[in-house]
DNA sequence: CGGGTTTGACCTGCGC
DNA sequence: GCGCAGGTCAAACCCG
């Protein structure tokens, strides 16, 4: 974007987009009349040209955002957006109907996709589970409980003379083996990062995969989040197991674990900050190991890949590996405490800060709560997609995050709109009524997903 | 009576 | 080794 200014304060903008189509923005005139400048508000005329089915297309929006630009005015709260837009818009409204069915339909199929992998990796979570408690009462059953356990189980796997129980048991061990060593080597970056903050290493292989184990285990997620109530609803079901006073802070620290599955790893510790006791703190620690309502799956998927995030470690950049807390600048570079990894947490510990105000930005006022989650995810998305080096590891966070952001969105409705507004202005190519953009269609799965996902629930 | 909460005891890791 | 703090356990208690 270029621009220029004439001695009327009129701004010239011309501005390209990232496929290099010429959007010019004519004028942006906020003083234009010089006598009546009590009202004096800012008008921007949007030439936009482009190629649609070979057809040469001119789209004029004029824009008038009713803003009062005078910072004394009482009615500065007033703002509004009046798109008065040319007829000619019509025929590219019908293509971006068009283009939002096929999207709406891509989103079914990519929903099915998902479901059906959810389906499959629980499916393979729940034998894996079977098969270490199988194999845990092979090596040494030597208490009654355990006997007992390992009397029924026999019984239970009567079914299967013992060869074939083996054959299937070594291969669930050797697949699941496989699954661990992938998902382990982003965790040994890790390590490189933040030494002081994980358990110490030895050099022995067997404790290296022990200490590696024990850092995913502990990697944390923590909410920060404005609420009366002692706990914020994040529709999975907790059993508070205890309560502590944790030193520095006279509010008590609750301790619950999640109860919707048998053995659920997935605890959570709930504690009012010290500075301000309207903000509940809220720290998630494990991954579940059963399915999880719709309801849940939006504070669920975003702390899992928030975690996920942390664990894969550093960022590339042009010249090497980025500090992970450069997360504070990518994933929301508009405030400065969304989302930070502290530095004084015992263990790695992503801080998502959801009680942040609203900005003078106008795009983020809009954005609060789930909202400024997505938004973070979606504009850490789009810089790792913009960093070329290390794709395997740029991909993966950029999936975990767009993974969060669709569930987010997904599981409420209600700010589907409003994201898909959001991010329509931060690419700045969105059509007024429907949010969408029409012609920077996604680059890749990830922004793909996430525009399926903005406009499935209209 | 079953499930959830409370609360003191216990365990563990870490720093000195 | 000792003390401290965080985290967990489990018996007692509460509630619908």
């Amino acid at each position: 974007m270029d621009g220029s200014r004439d001695h009327d304060q009129k701004v010239i903008i011309n501005s390209f987009d990232d496929y290099g189509e010429k959007r010019v923005v004519n004028e942006m005139d906020f003083f234009a009349d010089k006598n009546c400048s009590k009202e004096a508000s800012a008008t921007f005329e949007f030439k936009k040209e482009s190629k649609f089915d070979g057809v040469e297309q001119e789209l004029h929006l004029n824009l008038s955002t009713g803003l009062n630009l005078l910072t004394n005015s009482p009615t500065s709260d007033k703002s509004t957006v009046d798109y008065n837009v040319s007829p000619r818009i019509s025929i590219e409204f019908v293509a971006i109907k068009s283009e939002l069915e096929r999207v709406s339909t891509e989103n079914e199929r990519l929903r099915a996709t998902l479901n059906q992998i959810n389906s499959r990796n629980y499916t393979l979570r729940m034998q894996i589970g079977a098969l270490l408690q199988h194999q845990q009462n092979i090596k040494g059953a030597t208490t009654v409980d355990q006997k007992i356990i390992d009397d029924k189980d026999k019984r239970s796997h009567s079914v299967l003379n013992g060869m074939e129980e083996k054959s299937m048991a070594d291969e669930l061990q050797k697949n699941f083996q496989t699954k661990i060593q992938i998902e382990k080597s982003p965790e040994k970056k890790f390590q490189e990062l933040i030494p002081n903050k994980v358990p110490k290493f030895h050099s022995s292989s067997k404790d290296m995969d022990q200490a590696e184990e024990a850092t995913i285990k502990k990697a944390r997620v923590s909410v920060r989040a404005r609420s009366e109530t002692p706990m914020i609803s994040d529709g999975c079901q907790w059993r508070k197991y205890g309560q502590k006073m944790a030193k520095g802070n006279p509010c008590p620290r609750a301790y619950y674990r999640c109860t919707m599955a048998v053995g659920c790893p997935v605890r959570k510790q709930v504690q009012r900050c010290v500075e301000d006791r309207s903000v509940l703190i809220t720290t998630y620690q494990g991954n579940h190991n059963h399915p999880l309502p719709s309801s849940a799956m939006a504070m669920a998927s975003t702390t899992s890949a928030a975690a996920s995030m942390l664990l894969s470690g550093p960022m590339p950049s042009a010249d090497g590996f980025m500090n992970p807390n450069v997360l504070t600048r990518t994933i929301l570079p508009y405030t400065a405490n969304l989302a930070s990894i502290s530095p004084s947490a015992p263990f790695p510990t992503v801080i998502l800060d959801l009680t942040n105000t609203p900005t003078t930005h106008s795009h983020l006022q809009i954005l609060q709560g789930p909202q400024a989650i997505a938004q973070a995810l979606y504009n850490h998305s789009r810089f790792l997609n913009r960093v070329s080096d290390a794709p395997s590891v740029s991909n993966e966070s950029s999936h975990n995050m767009m993974n969060a952001a669709t569930a987010a969105i997904a599981s409420d409705p209600n700010f589907t709109s409003a994201l898909a507004g959001a991010l329509g202005s931060i690419i700045g190519n969105i059509n007024p009524n429907t949010g969408i953009d029409s012609e920077n269609s996604p680059k890749n799965a990830s922004e793909s997903n996430m525009a399926n996902v903005s406009f499935a629930r209209k």
